[in-house]
DNA sequence: ACAAAGAACGAAAACGATTGCAGCATAATG
DNA sequence: CATTATGCTGCAATCGTTTTCGTTCTTTGT
């Protein structure tokens, strides 16, 4: 069967349309010179109407397309946006981004290529690449950073060269930023359970960093304005994505005198991973306890009770990094390092019941 | 405090030290050709020792670097692998897949780019471009095709196209493919289950595709195998990755007259959504029934109970992958097409019982 | 000591595109 | 009709490398 496919589609003459066609090639084609050539096909302006479209008409028969390469080295222009990110990207969070971010660049002609810091050049066998180094070695028009330790001297390079650059979810003063508002984030979701008649509010979150203190501003902020006061052992510290190092805290506010009502958690894993220790102890959600997550990661809406947790937009995020990268690339001068913060929305599940 | 790292890092000469260093350059501060330093560079044969070793210090003193574009230009070569992958990749596998091929690739000194399809040539705007040719455009050296439509021209196109390239999880014949071995991983959860004393064993299987049919086949083969003759409503259609879709064959099993004892699902995450459905019903798990997932998705270990589970060796697959395209690219000749089988191994979680 | 071989290097031609400049028509203007 | 403006076009330089080929100078063998 799908041999049958193949064989259909089949190229026999494996090298023989192989041949590339370049400027040249049309020129000849078309009589003209291949400066005539390549302006046509660029749309400048002062061409002939007539022999242009003659010109992109032949090139697109003879399935022309432009060396990158050679542009490239030419105008200095790639085409070609870096994707900075360290760690491993197994979260959600990030394959949405990554697809947005590819997207969103392709419909605007750029190409996404990951920075990586390995070089085969001799001369610096064995020594690593900086990252700034490689972006340019690679004639990169722009870089997005996804993921990184943004205290590294590199990412600050990166960041403060002479090569567009937007960081997503930090912020550095006078660069390019995308954030996920996570103060704002934790407002709304502090408001949904106030509004859910809890007073007993709890709160696990992340290890430290911008993240969490933006979230954690937000939660008390929120709990303030609402007349809330939060009990010192109320907020307790766990990890991002690793629900048994979200068990010991859990267990804390479980055997708390007065136990909280809610409990807001610093993800959905940490949160759906701990679970079954909740089950462990007859405790019936959202009966005897609320929960709320934090990503809005698909499996949530497809578990028994769906989870009330808020969803991030990477989408927009992704949206909006391309949008400013390449505003500062394709609009050199007259651009302005801008903040965004991008809002999510809250997804309202089954684990937050009414008090 | 962030503001503090930065302006420690700081590097006011924004703009000074933008000066590329090229072959010139260094040609002039060490008084030899170009020429020269490019052979010293490339540590060519006929050099002289101690000038050689001269050259690439003074290289490296300068911090340079050679331009990607000229050098491609030149050479026919990017050093740059491409990446084709249509859907949304918001499935942990291709994550891990994906970071798996850029880290592989990185330590051979390649670069990873997506390949998207737009392109802004005047003469072909509105146009798709097709892979094959934007794989040429760009220069890339090898292309994985890590998910696409396999039966449609484009990709074939790709894979018959001169330029090397892998699929990975779909066999073409004649061509270099790495495959998830899902015949042999169905046949060792079968065992596994076998072996754990059922005998009534059914099979949640995804959509029509390479997949399923290999693993369909894995499961009739390993049931024959153990002398266990499958009724046929043992074995079901659902989807992938859809636990929605996969309700209706759920409950069609369970009301069967005979009912299984354990069940496969086509993956993690159709099994995990649909534990409401069992617990609406009061099956325990694994007591009154055991069930089996595929993939191994880290949720599967945070849960309680510990799902059972075949995890895919994505991260072998995507070394596999570069390994096999890298041979194809620099051994140009020499190299043979290969299929490779990458096998997983069964995860021992909780769901899967005595019976 | 002399021819042949070898080692190391430089000059220059590519690679395929873009673009400033000059030229040559033709059209517009006085 | 002479002059200037305008619209297209081609020539050629250029981007930063790599690589062929020839030259020079040193080494080796007899």
């Amino acid at each position: 069967m799908v041999l049958q496919t193949i064989a259909e589609f089949a190229y026999p003459q494996r090298n023989g349309d192989e041949t590339v066609v370049k400027l040249k090639d049309i020129a000849e084609a078309c009589n003209v010179s291949v400066a005539t050539v390549s302006r046509a096909l660029n749309g400048l302006t002062d061409t002939n109407r007539g022999r242009t479209e003659e010109i992109c008409r032949v090139a697109r028969e003879m399935g022309y397309y432009p060396n990158a390469a050679a542009r490239a080295l030419k105008t200095n222009r790639s085409n070609n946006i870096g994707i900075l990110y360290e760690d491993k990207m197994n979260h959600e969070y990030f394959s949405v981004l990554l697809d947005s971010l590819r997207e969103n660049a392709e419909v605007n002609g750029y190409d996404l290529t990951f920075i990586s810091r390995t070089d085969k050049a001799e001369h610096v066998k064995g020594e690593r690449l900086n990252y700034y180094e490689h972006a340019r070695r690679r004639n990169l028009d722009g870089v997005v950073v996804i993921q990184a330790d943004f205290n590294s001297s590199e990412v600050i390079r990166l960041a403060t060269g002479s090569i567009p650059t937007v960081i997503i979810d930090h912020e550095y003063e006078g660069c390019d930023c995308v954030l996920s508002d996570n103060r704002r984030s934790m407002e709304q979701i502090v408001e949904a359970v106030y509004n859910a008649g809890h007073r007993r509010i709890a709160f696990i979150h992340g290890e430290d960093g911008n993240v969490t203190r933006s979230r954690t501003a937000g939660f008390y902020k929120s709990c303030a304005e609402h007349g809330i006061k939060v009990p010192q052992d109320y907020v307790k510290e766990g990890h991002f994505h690793d629900p048994a190092r979200c068990v010991q805290p859990l267990l804390e506010l479980l055997n708390l005198p007065v136990p909280p009502t809610c409990i807001l958690f610093p993800d959905d894993y940490s949160c759906l991973g701990n679970l079954g220790v909740l089950e462990a102890r007859g405790i019936r959600i959202p009966e005897d306890l609320s929960i709320v997550g934090f990503d809005g990661i698909r499996l949530t809406e497809m578990m028994k009770p769906h989870l009330t947790t808020y969803s991030q937009d990477a989408w927009e995020i992704g949206h909006q990094a391309i949008r400013v990268v390449l505003d500062a690339i394709e609009n050199e001068d007259g651009h302005e390092p801008s903040q965004i913060h991008v809002a999510g929305k809250l997804v309202e599940g089954e684990t937050l019941g009414r008090m």
